[in-house]
RNA sequence: GGAGGGUUGGCAGAGCGGACGAAUGCACCGGUCUUGAAAACCGGCGGGCGCUUCGCGCGUCCCGAGGGUUCGAAUCCCUCACCCUCCGCCA
């Protein structure tokens, strides 16, 4: 959520901010509207509300015998703050609604345009591979491998899942155990965090109502399975008002993700690429707004460090604003070549969400003198398992159908070379 | 899953319809004292929202969450969440 203030405050550099991501001035100003009559509301509920106390107060102190006239009195004034406490409900209603559906302030710095339209910040890694023979996808050489079963997980969970056994499994401890020692190395707490979360995590982290038919609900409980472990990470600190002494704050939390993927049905149907459940090492870090653009930056590089360490090519893409999600004020995302594909894909998104994830967090930060701020939240990808696991075998696979392990990876998968039996 | 007990300020803990945003202790911050420190003493010490001559300030709401009763609720009623104890089950 953004600042709603800002709209009374800065007017036009907020409204010429938000047109770049397509949202036009006239619903910007019914919103200040919506937003000075939310104040002007609660002045006037806060006003019957004293008088009504004090009416009532007052009947503590009277003598018995004269508190029949006063109580009657106190009654009608009850009326009238219930009748200013329906209005203000209503107002608020809306208000949390439409101002909800407000995506954040763009960065001055991200790039213009829609998706496809980021800029190519720099490539990492080797050189774009160049195979000397027809490149295979993930899918042949994993599944010629016994690493991946598509077909038996079909028949048990259906499209868009999978079983990855024997080296497939052990490469998805190898490559969580070496992002996590990355991450660790650049202060981030290593988390396994609850899957299953209640609707305020959902909500706060800006999932909900947003992102509704992407996620999966449980039938009995009110729960939902998480979409990544960003939720749990960004809730951890819901509702608390940090020690500024204590920022910023960095974690790393590896857990599945589900994600239901409606509305992609025959996009990347092949493989492990798009499934509704995948393993991933997210970063996520609570840091002083001022913070905020440096640790981005910071974020970013461990991911470059990450997949630069795989030996996998990559390139660092600035994202449009036309392309980010609703709480990003700015991401960055690394693409990966993937010769089965001859294409770069997503492998990591990072984002800098300022505060407006904080803000529906309540996520906050002492001020030695004056109010309390929000905090700034960013999370990044670690390690997507599975995107990692497609871009490693494909660049690193040889004629014969075996993989070479990078240097970086063999000590934590204890070969040097996969699918050589 | 069954039975019982709880949830109050950073922590501990009183309050159980009217003067309670809430005693007291500890912790913390400032001051006095001291060569310095400790002790002692004095003072301060939560959050949200709104107003504000932005200067201290003023108003309102918050005692797990939401709803209800009442002129008035931390206190009474209902629903939910969480915690603890015992039994059952379980990795």
């Amino acid at each position: 959520m953004i600042d709603a203030r800002l709209l009374t405050t800065e007017p036009d550099a907020t409204a010429a901010a938000l047109a770049r991501r397509g949202v036009d001035a006239a619903a910007l100003a019914d919103l200040r509207d919506l937003d000075d009559r939310r104040r002007q509301l609660i002045a006037e509920v806060d006003q019957a509300r004293a008088q009504q106390g004090g009416a009532s107060k007052a009947i503590g102190q009277a003598a018995p015998e004269d508190r029949g006239a006063m109580i009657q009195a106190a009654q009608e004034l009850k009326d009238v703050v219930a009748r200013r406490e329906a209005e203000l409900a209503e107002v608020l209603d809306e208000h949390a609604r439409r101002f909800a559906a407000v995506p954040n302030l763009p960065h001055p710095d991200a790039p213009d345009g829609v998706e496809g339209d980021g800029v190519v910040l720099r490539t990492i890694g080797p050189d774009k591979p160049v195979l000397d023979f027809p490149p295979r996808d993930h899918v042949a050489l994993l599944e010629d491998a016994d690493a991946l079963d598509l077909a038996r997980a079909g028949k048990v969970s259906g499209a868009r899942f999978a079983y990855l056994k024997g080296e497939g499994a052990l490469l998805e401890f190898a490559l969580v155990r070496y992002a996590i020692d990355v991450a660790m190395r650049h202060g981030h707490t290593p988390v396994i965090p609850p899957v299953l979360v209640r609707e305020e995590a959902m909500y706060g982290t800006g999932f909900l109502p947003t992102d509704e038919q992407q996620i999966f609900a449980t039938r009995d409980d009110d729960l939902y399975l998480v979409g990544t472990s960003e939720v749990p990470l960004a809730a951890l600190h819901m509702d608390e008002v940090l020690d500024p002494a204590a920022l910023p704050l960095r974690y790393a939390g590896y857990s599945p993700c589900f994600r239901r993927e409606a509305g992609a049905h025959g996009k990347d149907t092949r493989g492990i690429l798009r499934v509704h459940q995948f393993e991933k090492v997210e970063l996520f870090s609570f840091v002083a707004p001022e913070d905020s653009d440096a640790e981005h930056e910071r974020i970013l590089g461990i991911e470059e460090e990450i997949f630069a360490g795989l030996e996998i090519h990559a390139q660092v893409v600035d994202i449009p604003v036309g392309d980010l999600g609703a709480s990003a004020a700015r991401k960055f995302d690394l693409e990966a070549w993937l010769p089965g594909q001859d294409a770069y894909r997503e492998v990591t998104s990072c984002s800098n969400t300022t505060d407006y994830q904080a803000r529906r967090l309540k996520a906050r930060m002492r001020v030695a003198d004056g109010d309390n701020v929000l905090v700034h939240t960013l999370n990044g990808t670690a390690l997507a398992v599975q995107r990692a696991i497609i871009a490693l075998v494909e660049q690193h696979q040889r004629a014969d159908g075996t993989v070479v392990v990078p240097e970086a990876l063999v000590p934590h998968l204890g070969r040097e070379v996969l699918f050589a039996s």
